[in-house]
DNA sequence: AATGTAATATGATCTATATCAATCATTGTT
DNA sequence: AACAATGATTGATATAGATCATATTACATT
């Protein structure tokens, strides 16, 4: 009798896309994997207890943003990374210096993974293996960018760039799409980028008013200028003078 | 005839230290690894050329502090990573998106790794792989962790905190250890935590002020109240406070 | 040891962004 | 659909830390 793949996985978008871990995998490792492994319907604010995480440290996202956040002891609380679909979170045997919460920024799928059978599952299978490798390079170099945005930018230039971190993350590919989805609210995006939300507010309304971007809802975004705001987000700092010349906003008051 | 490890193995750190990556090899793996590789020792300054990394794109650090930095357009610089010794860095395939520049911040020796040989011994030898997989989800934490540090702390707090940083990667285990040092200049420092290198200095000053710490050389430091500057890397901003009320920083004139 | 150069420290200002205060908008709930 | 409740915006003010200027110290080279 052949072996079918679980019906979870086959309605699920990381078995798809080939670019993701359970893509990788032959049907008897999706059963067996499948059957030790639980799956689950976050909304905003649901986060991972420390006990779920003990007995749960392998999470693939496959849906929606997850945060891994971090409350400091007067309560100024840090976004310290964000983990969004196709990210495998990897937090075995990190338990002993405490991380950082894993909570939910909206409505997100998840898959825990037994770590036993994913641990074997990695070991005999090479492109699973590839797979795996290159996400946790990839969350590296993300977490290194991300040092580099808060070390010594700008507000503008720090919201800059988290606009191409957004775009990057969706089409990805489509080279001239300019329509960003903003995945998180303007609270947490002040989180992640460590400033106020009031800045963050003022910085999109400042990218409005030179022309560079338009705000089409609070959650979605039309870049109008793509190399400049590269160029802001680069730091390139005459940019911003240039193009305040080049879109002066002044009004012209109408004559009595 | 037996196999012997080569020599250069033997003679370096990595071999000895039984958590690195290379002390996990058989002779026959070290002998082929050993053949591809090419060691090198770095002075202050020295940096991998693009070539190079495309050639050699996986580093074992054995001693001293290599560096990832970024270069803004207007010249800002930021020190986005550091590696020190077993760290084992894998640029391999990331050339696409430029990453920043590998450099050295002071005298270092490194082993460059057959990038080939390196992933068949990766995939041959589970222990072997077990490490750098450790090491790669340290490296992401670290990274993560660092985050926390630029994104809301304060000038004394991420001071603060780079020390025990600091502390960490050295002695490691000895809970009671106080001596630190400090593998890096000012300036490499205050474009690693992201600020001025005058503010660095500012705030050196002040926890010793406070006799938190005790500047013996510009490069070693003793902590004399490792609670206090805990409390202050946690960001808790009471105790700046107390500490200040607990050791008045006021000196007795002398009378005539 | 002497000398020149680079690194660090200190003091005086300035500015970007935090903070505070008050509306305005959006979302979820009954 | 109406109502809270939560989130986002806008304006006024305060401040931590950047910047600029200068002095001091450490380090390398002869």
């Amino acid at each position: 009798m052949a072996i079918e793949t679980p019906l979870r996985c086959k309605q699920c978008s990381l078995y798809f896309e080939s670019d993701n871990f359970c893509a990788q995998l032959s049907p008897i490792e999706l059963v067996n994997l499948n059957r030790e492994s639980r799956s689950a319907k976050l909304k905003r604010g649901d986060s991972f207890s420390d006990e779920s995480l003990a007995q749960w440290p392998v999470v693939a996202v496959e849906s929606g943003v997850l945060s891994l956040q971090h409350i400091m002891q007067d309560g100024r609380k840090t976004i310290a990374a964000l983990f969004m679909r196709g990210d495998i979170i990897d937090l075995r045997s990190i338990s002993d210096r405490k991380r950082g919460n894993l909570i939910a920024l909206g409505k997100a799928r998840v898959c825990r993974l037994s770590p036993s059978i994913f641990e074997k599952v990695v070991k005999a299978n090479p492109d699973a293996h590839q797979v795996i490798w290159d996400n946790l390079r990839e969350q590296t170099f993300r977490a290194i960018e991300h040092s580099v945005d808060l070390a010594k930018k700008q507000a503008l230039e720090k919201l800059a760039s988290f606009i191409f971190e957004c775009r990057h993350h969706e089409g990805a590919n489509d080279k001239s799409s300019s329509i960003v989805s903003i995945p998180i609210r303007r609270l947490d995006l002040a989180e992640y980028i460590g400033m106020q939300p009031e800045t963050v507010s003022r910085c999109f309304r400042e990218l409005e008013s030179k022309g560079i971007i338009e705000l089409e809802t609070l959650t979605t975004i039309v870049i109008k200028n793509i190399p400049a705001l590269r160029r802001i987000a680069n730091g390139d700092r005459s940019v911003e003078e240039n193009v305040k010349l080049e879109n002066p906003d002044m009004k012209i008051i109408s004559f009595a």
